[in-house]
Parts: C-alpha cells; sequence; structure tokens
DNA sequence: ACTAAATTACGACCAGTGTCGTATTCATTG
DNA sequence: CAATGAATACGACACTGGTCGTAATTTAGT
C-alpha cells in the first residue's frame, strides 16, 4: 500500500538519482563537481534547478536546515529501477519479461555470477508463487 | 557498417511503430483505426503528423504511389527493442543486465511459461559462453 | 467537368525539459 | 555592521513532443 505515485524521472534527473544513490545524501554543489567529473558540462543553476523542480515533484527531499541544503532521494535506486523497467516492459515487449531478456542480452552476456541471481530469483517465484499469478 | 543511427522512438511512435510491427505495413488511417481500437483517442491528423515526423527521422518509410501513403517500419521489432533496453542498461542500471533482469522479474511476476523460456535461455548462453565474458 | 469526400500538408499551440542569467538571501569576517 | 562571497530563488528562452484546426490536393462518382 501507499506506493510511488512519484512520476517517472527524465534523463537530467536520473543523472541526479544515480549520484545521490551512489554517494549518500549531498549538496548542490558536490552533487554538481560529481556530475562534471563524469562528462556532463553545464553550469551549476542548471543542476540546481533540476534539483529543485525533482524536490516539487517528490523525487527527492532536502534538509534544510543549513545555508547548503542537503538532498537525498526519496525511492531507493531498486524501486526506481523497477519502474522504469517495468514502464519499458510494457511499451515495448508487451510485459512478456522473456522477450525483454533476450533483447537485454544480445551482444552482452550476463556474467555466470548474474546468470546463478536470476536463476535463484526464479526459483523464489517458483516456490512462493507456483503458477505465476499476480 | 552503415548501422542505425536512428533516433530512439517516442512514446507515440513507439505505438505507432508497435501496430505497425503487429499488422504489416498499413495506411494512416488504418494505423489510426487500430490505435482508437486500442485506449488511445486523438485525432486523425495528430497519427498523421506522427507518422510524417517519424519518416523525416528515417524510423518509417512510405509508398507515395498511392493516394494513401502505406507505411512501414525502418527497423525491425528486435532491433528497436535492443537499442532501447540497451539504453535503460547504461542509464539507469549501470551496464549490468543481470541486475535489469532482475528489476524486471521482481516488478512483475513473469508466468511458468516465461520462466521457462528464460531459464531455457540461460542454459543456452551457458553452453555457448560458459565464463560469460563478451 | 464539377462536386464531394477523403487524404495530405502546414502551421499553431501548450506543456515539459534542460539551459542559463540575474536577483535575492544568507553567513562570515574584517 | 558593512562588505564579500556563496547559495538559493526566480524568470526567460529554445527545443521537442503531442495535439489539433484548417488549407491544399487528389480521387471518384455522376
Amino acid at each position: 500500500m501507499s506506493q510511488n505515485s512519484l512520476p517517472k524521472p527524465t534523463g537530467a534527473e536520473l543523472e541526479m538519482l544515480r549520484t545521490l544513490w551512489e554517494h549518500g545524501p549531498l549538496t548542490v554543489r558536490e552533487i554538481h563537481e560529481r556530475l562534471l567529473s563524469g562528462q556532463k558540462d553545464t553550469g551549476y543553476t542548471t543542476t540546481l534547478k533540476i534539483l529543485q523542480k525533482m524536490t516539487v515533484k517528490g523525487l527527492v527531499r532536502r534538509d534544510e536546515t543549513r545555508r547548503s541544503h542537503i538532498y537525498h532521494p526519496v525511492l531507493k535506486a531498486e524501486q526506481t529501477r523497477i519502474q522504469l523497467v517495468r514502464d519499458l516492459l510494457q511499451r515495448a515487449f508487451g510485459g512478456s519479461p522473456g522477450k525483454l531478456m533476450i533483447a537485454a542480452l544480445s551482444g552482452r552476456k550476463a556474467t555466470a555470477a548474474e546468470r546463478d541471481e536470476i536463476r535463484r530469483l526464479l526459483d523464489e517465484m517458483e516456490t512462493s508463487n507456483p503458477s505465476g499469478e499476480s
């Protein structure tokens, strides 16, 4: 219950979230620096503005007790990823995880460890929900 | 070489492509009717305009010899799907197909049949490429 | 050949995204 | 306590996506 009716993050927003997921709560300045370390090259106020919009949307929250606000994601990485992949699943794959997997693995292979992890997950689903209904 | 530097289709564009993939080359009218059969409810000229833009982008081509132009996708479903899933893979999953599958499977349960298909795929990869390197 | 119906072409509009410049607020420190 | 530097807030702009209305064009029917 009480689950995410949060909007799907846009491209730039996802970049913000990625840095926040990787390195805990950060100030705008810190996020901006880390983005510049990548290949992004935009102004400081751009980063700020996007974070502000994300706050309004509810994608992030911020601690305003200090002069420099400290931002943190509302959803964990895994939750957002699930949201994104489910969206693509419906939009492009007719809801079939099998088709998605084929596309995901064409070209790039999963590692042995990843394959094992996927199998383990399938087995879990098997025992907890044998028929596969929602 | 001579590979797809085609732009990623947008949401509405993907819907067009989906109907074209499913039911061969179609006229604008036919596409529009089929979209209305779904849950979409937009005007005819909207459908037309999007198809025209897609033509400019190179996502579809059309036979103009007849009065009613006949549209067909440039890329097959599988190619476009690969493009879309790879994009998401990079954007949100750090390029790890395993993480992506885990998210796909935990977000929505796979049916028993789909689980079997996925297992079969994993087994195939196992024999053809045991170590999992690219 | 003319009209009617359908189809394409074109331009307008609104909302959302990403980008920035400038103004405002705040804390430090001399 | 005024000045300086840094952070936030605000508004503007260009671009794209999706939507439509209307104009231009073509085909068919009589």
